[in-house]
DNA sequence: TAGTGGTCTAGACCACAGC
DNA sequence: CTGTGGTCTAGACCACTAC
């Protein structure tokens, strides 16, 4: 038989077993939730009640409740205390990837195929939701994503040239527009809406498809720091392409 | 000239300048990362760092930084440093909301039309997706919802009846299943997916549509603490309706 | 050994709500 | 006035990484 449990063994196990004392408040407080001990709406206990009641400080109550009311289990005010929260509305994660990087991921070839990348005047419509003025120059791009020689992703975009004046000169057949900008401003916001309909001529030729088969079509806008960059279409044959999310407090 | 800045002018300006400690220098790293000080990848300053920059205990830098790991703008190792993430991928957020909340938000009538209700033998397929044995008893309800009387979505739900028992007693020309599952499960995870195509025979005809036109289809299948309560198929007319989200950082 | 993040403590002051 | 959450401090111990 080797030595005696070992200070490492003690420590894993001890570990596993009661976890950290925030995670602790915290699970308490979310199985009561899972198991409606406190109904939406009411009542939670207090910071000084769950100090006491779990023995620890202050901030450790703190930070447990603090991280449920960021995941919205929970919503508190000043002055009158911690209540369950009405989940009514339900906000779910949604990934938007690099197209580059879910077509690699899947283990397939990604081809980008360019059919335009020029300059133009911006029209009244794509000026107003780029903040720039009917006329002014716009970057504009139309490029067709292929997963495995088929097409996947037909991607119009424009974008505010103050925010990525080099975009022209980016070889798209090598790295993917989203994946330039994100680079450019990596920290942006976005709106976007997902819908279903057919696509136009155009975009069925583009895509091999039939003018009456059904899409889904993304429209994105992104913004940074009130600046917008870029506004993109994105339409995929409805059947190879869906989008996936999860929701999770 | 009047009576010298008073307490509460004094404190008003403070905070608006200044705000809290921590904010201040969750900011500072947000700002850095928006014009690409930190480039992705790059390590950025310790705590120990920020400590003596700003001024501020541990206690203050650390929830700074937590709070922009949470939020997927940095990453943090132990024993290594905290490091400015890749945001190769964009987590949105998308806000499911109940159909009937939408609808009446618009200012709009909700009408549900209640075409199936009933238990029913579970297929293999359902059966496997929520836990059951197939030939177990399953909750099935077909119904659909219009928006001033023009259909918007054909629900096509079942419910495990394990975890809502009472739910073919439910009233859905009142409650919608989303409602009522919401009250009986108020903490669950979610899978969905999003994907455009046509409508089935079946379908077409309650959403009064034609055999081509592109659907919106949602499916999602809903888990409570490992046991999963229900999975849905949402069909809505592409031209009626579609998702919208954002992602702010 | 030195530097990093991960966590906790025992106090403190403040703002706010309700009585 | 009391009780609530919102925030901060100055220290502490630990685990991990790299040298």
């Amino acid at each position: 038989m080797p030595v005696p449990a070992t200070d490492d063994a003690a420590r894993t196990k001890a570990r596993s077993v009661k976890s950290a004392p925030y995670a602790r408040v915290k699970d308490f407080l979310k199985h009561g939730l899972s198991v409606s001990r406190w109904a939406p709406g009411a009542l939670m206990p207090s910071e000084s009640e769950l100090v006491t009641q779990f023995g620890v400080s202050r901030m450790t109550v703190t930070r447990a409740l603090r991280e449920l009311q960021a995941e919205g289990l929970v919503t508190r005010a000043q002055g009158l205390g911690t209540y369950a929260a009405h989940l009514g509305q339900v906000s779910a994660t949604l990934t938007i990837r690099d197209l580059h990087e879910e077509i690699s991921a899947r283990g397939h070839r990604h081809q980008s195929v360019v059919h335009l990348a020029r300059a133009e005047r911006a029209s009244a419509a794509v000026a107003g939701k780029l903040g720039l003025e009917p006329g002014e120059t716009v970057f504009h791009s139309l490029i067709v994503h292929h997963e495995n020689e088929l097409p996947l992703q037909c991607e119009d975009r424009y974008v505010n040239p103050a925010c990525a004046p080099q975009y022209l000169q980016t070889d798209f057949t090598t790295i993917t527009p989203t994946h330039y900008l994100l680079e450019v401003a990596p920290l942006w916001e976005a709106q976007y809406s997902i819908e279903a309909g057919a696509p136009s001529a155009k975009e069925a030729r583009l895509l091999g498809i039939g003018a009456q088969e059904p899409c889904l079509i993304i429209v994105r806008r992104t913004v940074n720091r009130e600046v917008p960059i870029t506004l993109a279409r994105l339409v995929h044959p409805g059947s190879r392409y869906r989008v996936e999310g999860q929701f999770k407090p």
